[in-house]
DNA sequence: CAGTGTGAAGTTGTTCACAGCA
DNA sequence: TGCTGTGAACAACTTCACACTG
């Protein structure tokens, strides 16, 4: 057996999960629940892959890093993959979260109950609208941003949700970042840089809206292209 | 001057704008909009690249997508990129959009006034819950579903947003294709499988949460090494 | 033989190195 | 010198091929 233990001078540790793996895996999971809804306990790599519509190798080699076992022949466990996944995940665990910037956005996040299943839970919201400052959202009243920073300090929240415009961004997650949170899930289109301990991701709806325009156009040319060819 | 044109068998046509592409480029768009308020008029690749975060020869070779061209010593021309950018991302051109789905997420998207500047108009909603028909959400009225294939019909809309339950996903997809959408929206966490001449763009919140709480108990755990280590 | 699991090949995207220009 | 632009090296991710297992 070999095993490389990549102890080079300290350039990267950990490989890290790929980030599409990460991305595949809630769609893994939730194909997962809905067979278990329907009674069927036994799955294999090959099916996941057509229904998801991915290389069946990728689907294996995915869920290897969520350490389920699969038997051959029978596929994996439905039950036992439910599992692995939602603990690998990290939806076990209840990560707390301020969301900063409660516009239209913010707002829906704040009104959707479907985080409570995957770990996420908002806390406390923040604005410096006046108009929006002591609205109550889904039970939850939005604070001015001066509150901010009693907060932080009292409770120990690892997460920020910036639902903010662009030109904040940067100097609000500086902010976050100085109280002391470790993630940041950045909804505006500004790219945000960070130090090396904290993590973020950017949700960009603007970039979202840039690839599906783009494909589809793509593909027009395409059909044209096509059609004077032949 | 050399130009290839792959008029090879047909494999592969345009080979397509690369996705991470596509991805960064609102955030470049977004940087000279804001240098463009500030009257600053030239930019360097250099700089573009340190203040988003990735590499001087990546934002090169994005923007030489767009065709915008540079001046050596001097950079890209602000206006010329927010044109080039602008056109290359069609955000000139107008995509009409059914949404499906007026949940929470459904209800701020339509409430969402930014899309107006980005090429999307959503002009019809629907659902079926009775609770959330008739409501009127920033100036739209909530239809049932019921109406979808008459407008469909009449109107000749591009775009579907799928903002509703993963069990219903696929079985809408599919009557939004049958009925002559080009390109979808998919904000559920059913990965949704679609004919070639249609585009897909999957925008599940929950990939985005997975990546973040991985990475941010990768980071964690790479602390706690280095702490043993040293 | 239908399925898992894995090393090797292939493809795509990123970074490096440097030529050319003002 | 500071910048664009590009071909070549490199890294990441995906797909292929195949050994193995019940």
């Amino acid at each position: 057996m070999i095993m490389v233990e990549n102890s080079q001078s300290s350039k990267k540790i950990t490989p890290g999960v790929p980030e599409p793996t990460l991305r595949r895996m809630p769609a893994y999971l939730n194909m997962a629940k809905s067979l278990h809804r329907e009674g069927i306990t036994h799955i294999s790599s090959t099916r996941i892959a057509r229904d998801v519509g991915v290389d069946p190798t990728q689907v294996t080699k995915d869920l290897a890093f969520t350490q389920v076992v699969g038997k051959t022949k029978v596929g994996y466990a439905v039950i036992d993959l439910i599992e692995s996944l939602q603990d690998f995940l990290g939806y076990k665990k209840m990560n707390e979260a301020f969301l900063i910037g409660a516009g239209n956005l913010g707002k829906a996040l704040m009104s959707y109950n479907g985080f409570d299943d995957h770990g996420l839970k908002i806390i406390a919201a923040f604005d410096i609208n006046p108009a929006i400052v002591g609205m109550e959202v889904n039970g939850l009243k939005v604070l001015h941003f001066d509150k901010f920073r009693d907060l932080a300090e009292r409770m120990h929240v690892s997460v920020g949700i910036l639902t903010l415009p662009a030109e904040s961004a940067q100097s609000v997650a500086d902010l976050l970042i100085a109280w002391g949170i470790k993630g940041i899930w950045n909804f505006s289109p500004q790219i945000i840089k960070v130090p090396s301990h904290v993590t973020v991701v950017n949700t960009s709806i603007y970039a979202n809206l840039a690839v599906l325009f783009n494909k589809m156009s793509t593909l027009e040319q395409q059909y044209k292209n096509n059609l004077i060819n032949r």
